[in-house]
DNA sequence: GCTAACGCGTACATTCCCGTACGAGATAGA
DNA sequence: TCTATCTCGTACGGGAATGTACGCGTTAGC
């Protein structure tokens, strides 16, 4: 709620504790949705006390948190060149960044159970917002389909970044192999459909 | 674990309780993993000491509902026709039982948290082997793409099962809309791409 | 070197959920 | 009608997680 400039300064160990505390948290939730804070604390190696030092409830932890990987997000999508061919900017997307996006999806679910729906609204609209008018440029370059609800589409390429996560959590698909996957299946969810092609011509 | 023909007869009453009990399990487990017992019973419109009248513990009633929807999942599995052309095969598949799938697969991750990898594995196992071998014969058939693993496309498709009945709830598709999304999002994902194809001729 | 800020542990109150114990009233089924 | 079974409430104990209170030792920063 406060802008970080009017907080009172603080002293540099407390900030580098509180980026520890942020990175973990981020690892944790992306992993598992119910991470005590008692788990955060312990990977981000600093007493639960400290902890509460400086978030004062769950909630705002992980508030902060979603928040820090949505920037970070923001921050590589604006160093992407989502120009020229919708698909080759897509495939750019997904090979720089199908991790932290994957991380951003995840950490949105487990914000739903803490936060508002009209906060997670307002905090995820923007990063969405970029996927979508990529998809959306696509379809006027006609070379993503128009078939589908655009929502839709958007929501089912977080859907595939996410399960592919998971696999490779889960040891079913090595880190080395997501990357390719991930970008043929998306592709083909983008691509129009033999269908539409003939209709289209 | 005990056979139900071998478990003392129950009367005709707590028959319907134990009906309506699992019911109302696989309804808010697969809306909320980590539904309470509590919410369960009220769901099921009994009283809390009821269910554990039939229900030792909670993972027990957990596993009961995954059981019980596995089990309607691999009857009308049974019930469809999965030969000719994969594609039509699994097109019939989704249209006759996308809803049922997606809720297994919703059940099988609030499982995940209370029962063993092996148990779940060891129930799970039937279910998802069908949609494999739907999708390996689609793939001799050449129909179905083979540029990716196998377990990932089975699970691919489960991810996009899942994110539309989600999508679905969240009040963002229709339910009439919803068959025809998930079919042409399927079929996507499994279709041979334009660069296998011609790699095959 | 002084001081305020910080790290961090113990202890505690609270809440929520699980599972158990007991028992009184209702009902299916013979 | 009679009885075993079922419903279901209240009450209780245990465990886990959240958040608060207090205090001592340490350290950054002037």
């Amino acid at each position: 709620m406060v802008p970080a400039e009017m907080r009172p300064r603080r002293r540099a160990d407390a900030e580098r504790s509180v980026a520890r505390i942020v990175s973990a948290a981020r690892a944790s939730l992306s992993r598992d949705p119910d991470a005590t804070v008692d788990d955060i604390a312990k990977a981000a190696g600093v007493g639960r006390m400290t902890l509460y030092g400086h978030f004062r409830t769950r909630p705002e932890l992980v508030e902060t948190a979603l928040i820090d990987a949505l920037h970070c997000g923001e921050a590589v999508l604006a160093g992407i060149d989502l120009s020229g061919d919708a698909r080759e900017a897509m495939t750019r997307l997904l090979t720089s960044s199908w991790s932290l996006v994957a991380e951003s999806t995840a950490l949105l679910t487990a914000a739903q159970k803490v936060l508002s729906a009209a906060r997670l609204r307002e905090l995820h609209a923007g990063a969405a917002q970029r996927v979508e008018q990529l998809i959306r440029r696509g379809q006027q370059q006609g070379v993503f389909r128009t078939d589908l609800p655009i929502v839709w589409l958007v929501n089912a390429v977080h859907y595939i970044l996410n399960g592919a996560a998971e696999e490779n959590r889960a040891g079913r698909m090595e880190t080395e192999d997501v990357t390719g996957v991930v970008i043929a299946t998306v592709q083909s969810i983008l691509a129009v459909p033999p269908s539409e092609a003939r209709a289209t011509v």
